[in-house]
DNA sequence: TATAAATTTGCAAGCGCGTGCAAAAGGTGC
DNA sequence: GCACCTTTTGCACGCGCTTGCAAATTTATA
């Protein structure tokens, strides 16, 4: 190995035989090279194997170019799947993705929050449920743009990214409806996420309106066991319901093999089950889970769209904000009407 | 919003009445500063809102502080789980972790591993099954140090990290002989990862010593889709085997599935299965699937502690290699002997 | 108290790069 | 040929930081 690790716009210049800002300027789009020394210098270049230092870069631009993602549970599969889209479309638009990971609720949390500041990350993306305001502000005040998915937030500039949630419940209380189910329930995780309390008052809204019952039981986290734990409470009870929303696939999950393995129900002739996200394991034929998919392609374009987009001008006091709809997949965990 | 985005340390010199340097050495662990400059620096620091310019840092000394994750398949969830494990230490290291994504196979994965040159990374942990090498040596060759997880590589240099596949597949022939099962099947992807190959090997090796028939059918991915396709093939057989060890737990997911569902067959009675990575929905009652944990933790751990140890000294062309154990997790999937 | 040793501090150079500015080169029309 | 305009090039400065070195300060020792 030599020393020298790596070789400098000014080893390059002196290969090409022109001067460093000729070098700095053929990396630079749009700057002003003849196509001569253009091509002597990519040539050099390539001879020597050099790589513009964006340390460097960003420190003189006061833009890194990087775009840190702040995301909690990322094991799961809604989120891996959503973080997979982000990546791939932030580097096909030339960014880096920098990964802040928020399941640990200790001071990491912030130390690692701190890192992405001292990196003068332009950007950030927070797809974490994590409630914490602070992280937020942090960002903004540190002159990073921002993107909220799936998160209330009220302060202005961020790019907010949220799904119809209230209109989805109401949808799912119509096709329950029209399945014949007249006892509805709705399974919740005690997190109380602003999307996940949308899915359940429009849910119940449209069931209130449709004149049927609901019961609603929140627990745990939003995750299989959740799932499971919802289902020992409401299929014990004396009233069992014959149809469950549960405000996610993984809940969704949990509850059905709760439903079947334990209660010996049949899905869907006594129980009918939607879930929402549309994680890969819906679609399995264990589960065969009617449920929304979540428009990930979407939510990620739009992102990385805005986030190329030029910075704030005059405008900037204006409201950024996005709705989706998420599309009603339908599967055979709810019989036809 | 200022215009002056970011404070310096010249700022925080000056309202802290020092010099510049004694910021600087205020932030660096081990450098000469007095409890009692420290002290004011640290409060103009706090009052100013200031953080190290890392890409400066980085600058300087040479060295940015950034591991580069390039992985495949992150939606997986073996992947996402390795990857959630990495990020957590890392970050708890002090070091920031930028991501990288293979799953596009065109030039975008170059162009994003040249980004990762272009900042400087200090290291990459390849958890990626792509088999190009092209990418390992451009790594080496930018001075970079190098993981790679469940990888084969000849190269000296990095650490690779491996489990026992080969012992593994022969303790699940030697399980399924003591459930009685004398007709093998192992389920592989197409993919032929030395990994997988290897757990295959190890199986059929130990299978033909306890004198068990075996056959072995391979499918594309390692993903549940193809677990369904081997299924079909190899249940569709005049002689169907009463036993199958599938590469992945993946495939195992889906390979149960379809032979529950397809075939009507009652697992693990007429049929015992295991897996491998001993992920979450393996556990689900659905699936209740014997199978390996790989030891996320543990590798995570290896993998980060390495990189925090010194750069190579002198003993730098020792072969650094570690080999640990996958656990298997008894479950329901395999009737008791 | 004087002097040697240890610690702290400021100065200044330089990390690799982008870019404004003015000089140089190239092009056009008469 | 000259005057004029456009494009290209090199110089030199500065982005925010670290660090070797020598001066200044504190502490320990005689």
């Amino acid at each position: 190995m030599s020393s020298k690790l790596f070789v400098s716009a000014q080893e390059v210049a002196e290969k090409a035989g022109v001067s460093r800002s000729a070098v700095s300027r053929t990396f630079t789009p749009g700057a002003s090279v003849s196509a001569e020394t253009r091509r002597r210098v990519l040539e050099a270049a390539e001879a020597l194997g050099y790589h513009v230092n964006h340390l460097a870069r960003g420190l003189m631009r006061n833009e890194s170019g990087i775009v840190c993602l702040i995301v909690s549970d990322v094991a799961t599969p809604y989120r891996s799947a959503l973080l997979r889209e982000l990546t791939i479309q932030l580097q096909n638009a030339g960014k880096v993705a920098m990964f802040i990971n928020t399941d640990r609720s200790d001071g990491s949390v912030d130390r690692a929050l701190q890192q992405a500041i001292r990196y003068r990350a332009d950007a950030s993306i927070i797809l974490s449920g994590l409630p914490d305001k602070s992280i937020t502000q942090l960002c903004l005040r540190n002159g990073q743009r921002l993107v909220l998915i799936n998160r209330d937030d009220d302060q202005p500039g961020p790019l907010k990214i949220n799904l119809d949630d209230f209109e989805s419940g109401g949808r799912v209380a119509t096709a329950f409806f029209r399945a014949g189910c007249r006892s509805l329930a709705f399974a919740n995780s005690e997190a109380g996420t602003p999307s996940l309390m949308r899915r359940e008052h429009g849910f119940v809204a449209a069931a209130a309106k449709l004149g049927l019952d609901v019961t609603v039981e929140r627990h745990g986290s939003t995750g299989y066991e959740a799932g499971k734990v919802l289902a020992q409470r409401m299929l014990t009870r004396a009233e069992r319901p014959d149809a469950v929303f549960c405000a996610t696939d993984l809940l969704a999950c949990g509850f059905m093999d709760a439903a079947r393995h334990q209660f010996g129900l049949s899905i869907p002739h006594q129980l009918c089950v939607a879930g929402f996200d549309d994680i890969e394991q819906a679609s399995w034929s264990s589960f065969d889970l009617t449920t929304f998919a979540q428009p990930v392609m979407t939510i990620a374009t739009r992102a990385v769209e805005w986030l190329g987009s030029g910075r704030d001008d005059a405008t900037s006091e204006v409201e950024h904000s996005v709705r989706l709809t998420a599309e009603l997949i339908w599967r055979g965990s709810i019989r036809a009407g």
